[in-house]
DNA sequence: GTCTATACTTTGATAGAC
DNA sequence: GTCTATCAAAGTATAGAC
C-alpha cells in the first residue's frame, strides 16, 4: 500500500481537484491547467508528483475516488436498519446529492470509464478494477446476509448497473425520475433475493 | 422535418463518421480533423454543412443516432414472438454486438450524455430529448400490451436504465456479465408487469 | 459547393532557475 | 520541492482560391 498524501498537501489538493473535475467534465474534458488552477498548485508540481503525467494522475484518481465512493455507500448501508432500506437509502441519497449539486455529482468514475474504454488501456483497467471492487464489496454483504455466492454477485452487479444507468438518465434530463424508479426496482429485487434464502 | 442528407453524400459521410467516433471516443475525445479524415471529406466541407461547428454537428448526430438506435431496438422487439422475449433479445443482442466490436459499439449517445451534462447545455438538451423519445417509444408498446400509462413509463425507464448501466460495466470489464444479469432482471420485471394487468 | 492553407487557442509536457 | 517560462502538437475555426 502506498502512503496516503498528507491532507492539505499540494499532492492531496491536486488529487481532490482532479477527482472533482473528472466527475463533472470527464477525462478528456479536463485540462491539466484547469486542475492546477483549481488546486492552487504550480504547474510544475503536477509533474513532480505525477511523472507519468495525465495518465498516471488519472489512474490514481480513479482508484482513490473508487475507494472513497465505496466507503461512502457502505456507510449509508451500515446506517440502515436492514439491507432493503439500506439499498433504498443509497438511491434516494444519490438523488438528493444530484439535486443539491445541480446534477453534477454522480458517479466519480462512470464518465471516465466510457471515455477511455476504447482508447486508453491503463485507464480502462483502473475503472474495471474499481467496479470489480464494488461488486466484491457488495457481494460480501449479501453473503453475510445469507445469500449464496453466485446470487450475491449477480445482485451486486444488478445494483451497480441500476445506479450507473440511472445516473446517465438523471444527469441528462436534470430530473431524479430514473433514480427513484431504479431504487424501487433495486429494493424489490434485493427483498426477493433475501426472502429466497430464508433463515 | 429536415430533409435527410442523400446517402453517400459528403454530409452523410460526415454524419456517419462522427456518429461512429462519438460512440467510441466521446465528444471531447473526437477531433474534427479525425472526423473529416474518416469521412474522406475536405475540412472546409464540415463548416459548409455545419456552420455552427462541432456543437451543431454534435446536436445533429445525437438526434440522428438516437432515432436510428430506437429503430434498431424496435426492430428486434417486433421480430420477437412476445414482449418478454423481445426484451431478452435486446439485451442478448447488445451483448453480441459488444463482443463482435471489441466492446466498442454500445449506446451511441451515453458517453456524450455524461460528458456534456454539466458543460454544454445545447448538447445536454439533445441527449435528454433522445432519452425521452426512447421512453415514450417504449411506453407506447407497453400501453399497447395493456399496461397502464404510469406503469408503462416506469417500466420503460427501468429498461433503459438497465441497458445503459450494463453498457458501462461491460465496456469497462470487457465482459458481457452485466448485460446478461440485466437481461434477466429486465425480463422478470416486464413479465411481472404484464401479468399484473392480465387480459 | 469543393477544397487548401492558415490563423488562433488550448493541450500535454519540459527545462531550468530558485 | 516549488515555481515560471516555454515547447511542440492538436484542437477549433476562418479565409479565400477554385
Amino acid at each position: 500500500m502506498e502512503p496516503k498524501p498528507k491532507a492539505g498537501s499540494t499532492k492531496s489538493r491536486i488529487l481532490d481537484a482532479t477527482a472533482e473535475l473528472f466527475m463533472r467534465y470527464g477525462y478528456t474534458g479536463t485540462g491539466l491547467k484547469q486542475i492546477v488552477a483549481d488546486a492552487n498548485a504550480p504547474f510544475g508540481s503536477l509533474y513532480h508528483h505525477f511523472p507519468g503525467g495525465k495518465q498516471e494522475l488519472g489512474v490514481e484518481v480513479i482508484h482513490r475516488s473508487g475507494a472513497m465512493y465505496l466507503e461512502l455507500v457502505m456507510g449509508v448501508v451500515d446506517a440502515a436498519p436492514d439491507p432493503v432500506s439500506g439499498v433504498r437509502d443509497c438511491f434516494s441519497g444519490a438523488a438528493e446529492v444530484l439535486r443539491a449539486t445541480d446534477y453534477a455529482d454522480a458517479c466519480p468514475i462512470e464518465t471516465i470509464a466510457l471515455e477511455v474504454a476504447s482508447s486508453n488501456e491503463p485507464l480502462r483497467e483502473a475503472t474495471a478494477q474499481v467496479f470489480e471492487s464494488w461488486i466484491v464489496g457488495a457481494s460480501a454483504r449479501f453473503r453475510a446476509a445469507g445469500v449464496d455466492e453466485q446470487t450475491g454477485r449477480a445482485l451486486a452487479i444488478m445494483l451497480i448497473t441500476l445506479l450507473e444507468g440511472a445516473f446517465v438518465l438523471c444527469r441528462a434530463s436534470r430530473t431524479t425520475e430514473a433514480l427513484e424508479a431504479a431504487g424501487e426496482t433495486a429494493a424489490t429485487v434485493v427483498e426477493a433475493a433475501l426472502r429466497g434464502c430464508a433463515t
